[in-house]
DNA sequence: CGCATTTGACCAGCGC
DNA sequence: GCGCTGGTCAAATGCG
């Protein structure tokens, strides 16, 4: 929760942007073609994609593989992004992601403090020791109320050094920052935008998300998520992606030493929630060093 | 005192 | 139906 440093201050913007039911912070495009232009890079093609999963937003209902694969599919037609979300997946599965079911495992190697860190905020909820495992499965759940993200944490019974990490469910608030504002500045005139007529579709939509963000207090979401709209349907591909491939970043195998680079500069392109790494015992790595990471391996792919 | 973690109880799903 | 197993809940506990 304390701000850790500078680089924080335009995620806490962000944060606080996101928390506020009064600032209709995700607003759907008046013209998508001019939206289009707006957001042309790289291509206007990720934008008419991005739209189509907003516009197609529906009640969340947890997300899944299909998902995701769904989401990173409409981009598969684009040449650009085709190859590069191909060879971050090649790149994923390689490091020792596995696809089980809805679920996404990964074993890596621990080392230093033995804990294994992906950057995001997790709250530990149960513990229970396993079958034919003398170590126990620690179950995570994301602290962000909006977010039904999840994973456990166990110990290989084989290899005492290898964590098994299972990751079940999306980052829902990392999706925020991959809706279509049609506000380049979004605080300027919040009542008008809010209010503001857009095509029916389009206007129900953002009904959705302004509904999703009132109806999210965190004991409403408790009882139910079903009042989210999909955050993967209404993710990008890179924000997909970025689910699962911090871990990949503390591959054993990866070359960790790209920590410092680009780790300010990445972030006004790729801004999001990502809460810091505050729990004591399991994170020792810079958010945004996970963030960077990524977005260095997709833009050096795509460029 | 507030928050995160621990830990035992409870519940649901599944196989026999 | 019963027992086993995994997942979740919530009270107790620890820590800063």
């Amino acid at each position: 929760m304390e701000k850790e440093n500078d680089s924080w201050f335009e995620d806490d913007e962000l944060v606080r942007e996101l928390l506020d039911d009064e600032t209709p912070f995700f607003v759907l495009p008046e013209e998508p073609t001019d939206e289009a232009n707006r957001y042309s890079s790289p291509s206007n093609n990720e934008d008419q994609a991005t739209l189509k999963l907003v516009t197609s937003s529906a009640v969340y209902s947890g997300p899944t593989i299909e998902d995701i694969d769904n989401a990173l599919s409409v981009a598969a037609g684009q040449e650009q992004y085709s190859q590069a979300i191909s060879k971050a997946r090649i790149s994923l599965f390689e490091g020792g992601l596995g696809k089980i079911e809805n679920k996404y495992t990964l074993k890596i190697k621990s080392w230093a403090n033995g804990m294994a860190d992906d950057g995001y905020k997790w709250r530990k909820y149960g513990q229970k020791s396993i079958k034919n495992s003398p170590n126990p499965r620690s179950y995570y759940k994301c602290t962000n109320p909006r977010c039904s993200a999840k994973k456990q944490v166990e110990r290989s019974c084989d290899d005492p050094d290898t964590l098994i990490i299972t990751y079940e469910g999306l980052h829902l608030h990392f999706a925020y920052p991959y809706f279509i504002l049609n506000q380049p500045q979004p605080q300027a005139s919040p009542t008008t935008t809010k209010r503001k007529r857009t095509n029916p579709q389009a206007e129900e939509t953002k009904e959705q998300i302004l509904d999703m963000q009132q109806n999210s207090s965190p004991s409403s979401f408790s009882n139910n998520n079903t009042e989210c709209p999909s955050a993967s349907e209404a993710m990008s591909p890179q924000g997909l992606l970025e689910d699962v491939v911090p871990l990949m970043i503390r591959n054993p195998t990866g070359n960790n030493s790209n920590n410092n680079n680009n780790v300010s500069s990445n972030t006004s392109s790729c801004s999001s929630y990502r809460s810091p790494p505050t729990s004591p015992s399991s994170l020792s790595w810079s958010p945004n060093y996970s963030l960077s990471c990524f977005d260095m391996g997709i833009n050096t792919i795509i460029n």
